[in-house]
Parts: C-alpha cells; sequence; structure tokens
DNA sequence: TCTGGGGTCCTAGGACCC
DNA sequence: TCTGGGGTCCTAGGACCC
C-alpha cells in the first residue's frame, strides 16, 4: 500500500460536545461554566474546565470546584442529531471517513489536493463550515499517521487547529507526557512512572521486551511502535461495532428481586429494539453487575443461535441474574447492565431443516422453498439450520 | 470524591478437537 | 498407556476510550 510522506491524516474532535450543543441551544450559557450530567460529570465546557471540573468527576465535587456552574441534564437525542449533521460535513469533504465515536472521526485527504488543496487548507474549511452548519467549534489535527493527528487535535485543543509537519514528528512527540499515547491510562501511566518514565521519549528510549515485561505483550508492543512514530494503521470506512447494550444506575436500594427483574426487562426490550433496528443479531448475552462497594462482575452466555428476540435474551439474562443472586444479595446491587455480542448481519430468512449436512438435494430444496415464499429479489441472504449448526448462505440476486 | 452510559481490546484458563 | 502441540471457542476480568 502506498504510505504517503505527507501529513494528509486529519482527526476531527468536537470541544467539549454536549457542553458545546448546550451553550449553542441556549444563549444564556455561552460564556458560563456549564457541566453536563447529574451525579457524574458527562461533559464540562471550557468554562468549567477552567475550574478543574473534567469528565467522569463526581458532580457534587464538581460543583464544590465551580459553585457557579449550571448544571445541565444531558439531552441525548439533540447531541445525536449534532453528530449526524458533522459527520455528513466530514463526509462531504471525503468519502474516507472513520468514525470513532459520537464526537470525533478520521478523515483521509491525501487523494484530494488536485481537487481540494493541500491538507491544511482542507482542515481549515472543515472546522469553519462545521461552525457555520451545525454551530459547533471543533478541532483539528493533520498529521501523517492516525496516531500524530490524533495527539495533535488533544494538543490544540480547544477550537484549533495543529499540523504535525512530517520532518518534525519526534521533535513533536517525545516531549509530551505518557497519558497522550493511546492506551496510557491512570494504572499503566502508574507502572511507568515507577520506573522512572514520564515522557514519549522516555518510553523510546526502553528495549520492546523490557516494555513487554512490564505492561504485557500487546500493550508493551503497542507503545513501543507509538513512541517511536510507528503507525501503519489505514483510515478505515464502515466499521461497525461488535456488541450492543445497555445498562442502569438502580441506587443503593434494597431492591426486591421484583423491581431487578423489571429493570432486566426494560434493559432487554431497549437493547433488542436497538438490535433489530439496526439489523443485528447476536450470540452472546453479557451481563454487567455493580455493587455497593463499587466492585464489578460480569456474567455471559453464548447461545447456540444467534438472535435479537426480546424472549430469548431475556431469558438469557434472567439465567444469568439466577446464577448471580447470592452475590446480589451480599453485596447490594446498584447497577445492572446487559449487552449482546458476537454480532452478525440479521439474516432475512432463517429456516430450520431436517436434513444430512451436505446433502446438496436439501440445499437445494430449501433454495426454492426460500424463494418460493419471499420471492428471489427479496432474499439476500439465508441461514439454513441443520442438526448442531447453521450454513449461512448469500443470495445474491443476479 | 462516593461514581454514567456507551463501547473496544487484551489476557488467561479451561474445554474440546485434531 | 502415555504422551505432544496447535487451534478455536467460551467465560471472566481488567484497562482504556469518549
Amino acid at each position: 500500500m502506498f504510505v504517503s510522506s505527507e501529513a494528509s491524516i486529519l482527526h476531527a474532535d468536537l470541544d467539549a460536545f454536549y457542553a458545546s450543543v448546550e451553550q449553542r441551544d441556549d444563549p444564556s450559557l455561552r460564556g458560563r461554566p456549564v457541566i453536563v450530567g447529574g451525579g457524574v460529570v458527562l461533559a464540562a465546557s471550557y468554562e468549567a474546565k477552567r475550574c478543574g471540573v473534567a469528565t467522569a468527576m463526581g458532580g457534587r465535587q464538581a460543583l464544590g470546584l465551580c459553585p457557579q456552574a449550571v448544571v445541565v441534564r444531558p439531552r441525548m437525542s439533540a447531541y445525536s442529531a449534532a453528530s449526524k449533521a458533522v459527520f455528513e460535513v466530514f463526509r462531504n469533504t471525503t468519502p474516507l471517513v472513520e468514525g470513532l465515536s459520537i464526537d470525533e472521526a478520521f478523515l483521509d485527504v491525501g487523494g484530494l489536493r488536485r481537487i481540494a488543496g493541500p491538507p491544511v487548507d482542507i482542515a481549515a474549511r472543515l472546522r469553519a463550515e462545521v461552525r457555520r452548519q451545525v454551530g459547533l467549534p471543533i478541532t483539528v489535527g493533520v498529521a501523517r499517521t492516525k496516531f500524530l493527528a490524533k495527539v495533535a487535535s488533544g494538543v490544540g485543543k480547544p477550537d484549533g487547529l495543529l499540523v504535525v509537519p512530517p520532518d518534525r514528528e519526534l521533535e513533536f512527540l517525545h516531549p509530551l507526557a505518557v497519558e497522550r499515547l493511546w492506551g496510557v491510562g491512570k494504572v499503566t501511566a502508574d507502572k511507568l512512572r515507577a520506573y522512572g518514565i514520564g515522557t514519549v521519549g522516555e518510553v523510546a528510549q526502553l528495549p520492546e521486551s523490557v516494555l513487554v515485561s512490564v505492561l504485557g505483550r500487546a500493550l508493551g508492543r503497542h507503545l513501543h511502535a507509538l513512541a517511536h512514530n510507528h503507525d501503519p494503521r489505514s483510515v478505515v470506512v464502515g466499521r461497525r461495532r461488535g456488541s450492543i447494550g445497555s445498562q442502569r444506575a438502580i441506587g443503593r436500594g434494597p431492591h426486591s428481586p421484583e423491581s431487578i427483574d423489571a429493570v432486566a426487562v426494560s434493559l432487554v426490550d431497549r437493547v433488542t429494539r436497538r438490535m433489530r433496528a439496526a439489523h443485528r443479531v447476536g450470540r452472546t448475552v453479557v451481563l454487567r453487575l455493580r455493587f455497593t462497594d463499587y466492585s464489578r462482575v460480569t456474567r455471559s452466555h453464548t447461545l447456540a443461535r444467534a438472535t435479537s428476540g426480546t424472549e430469548d435474551v431475556l431469558a438469557a439474562v434472567r439465567a444469568l441474574l439466577a446464577r448471580a443472586s447470592p452475590l446480589i444479595h451480599e453485596r447490594g446491587l446498584t447497577l445492572v447492565g446487559i449487552a449482546v455480542g458476537n454480532l452478525d448481519d440479521d439474516a432475512v430468512v432463517q429456516l430450520e431443516l431436517p436434513f444430512d449436512e451436505g446433502s446438496a438435494f436439501a440445499l437445494d430444496a430449501a433454495l426454492d422453498s426460500v424463494h418460493e415464499k419471499f420471492g428471489s429479489a427479496a432474499v439476500t441472504r439465508a441461514v439454513l439450520l441443520g442438526r448442531d449448526q447453521g450454513f449461512s448462505v448469500p443470495l445474491l440476486p443476479d
């Protein structure tokens, strides 16, 4: 693959996203410290960040630091709509857009020089367009690799544009704190600090074998590569998620078994609805619990067949809850979450067939019956279920 | 300081198969 | 009867990201 020697990857990251949407929609909030969230800070405006308020901080602590802050309840649908509008601007810039979350994406603009100019000009126009069309501030990092572009947008915040020229990459990278490396959180940063490692440059001086022995194989190799500015990953379009879940904090209780079951029912309903809307089915059901002492556990079960059916998932969740009931009694439940993983595309048709694997005759007969029932144009894929496993058959019409 | 809700990836052990 | 290695899947937990 051709690897550009030019800085042509953009990392675009909306600033204090939820809080910025609130300030956009309510002019009285502009210029004031805004905290989105209740018990916990989901987002803080830059005015609030200046007081020391940070994302994921407890609400009480945040108000202690910033008593004049305005606390706003989150409006997820407004953020979702704003995100869609921003991604429209992204995709009007280049088809090579890789979304990372609701408020950030990579854009590869390497092939656009002749029609759209150099990447730095494209990035500047992108920022202006997001501001004009959606009314939100956004920071863009421009570099030769995804990793550097992301670091650049982080350093460039808020409302900035930062380019890392290819001949100054290490000069930019090595003085930065290790926390800037992708995959380094508090635990890993503390481990590194115990070895006297505080900057990316200091990580780069360690042999890979030492990093691997301290941090584990994958993370050790990963950090060694990033610290030496090795990041060959390209921008991937159409990435799909691998699980769909939902969770709810339920307070310290006490909670009756019936009320816990009711929470489970509503979570399963929400998740399976979202799965069906996305035309996905999944096989692995995960129950996530948190207790009054803040310990957590997960319990999971993998079904024989992928499903998005409310009853199937609910039955699995109830069985997992029953398995966890001793823990629930001991520790006191404060949060219930469920997720369905191992996702696959929804099949248009699922047939139960009493046939021997490998029997071409039975397969043909089954496909005939599918076409007869649904019409060949309507059927893009069938899953034929044999005795103990399925055969997935693509049926693309000519 | 007492904590949301949505995800991703990695590790490690055990079961099972060839 | 004892023995080996490799691969995949499942389960549970942990770290991390926004």
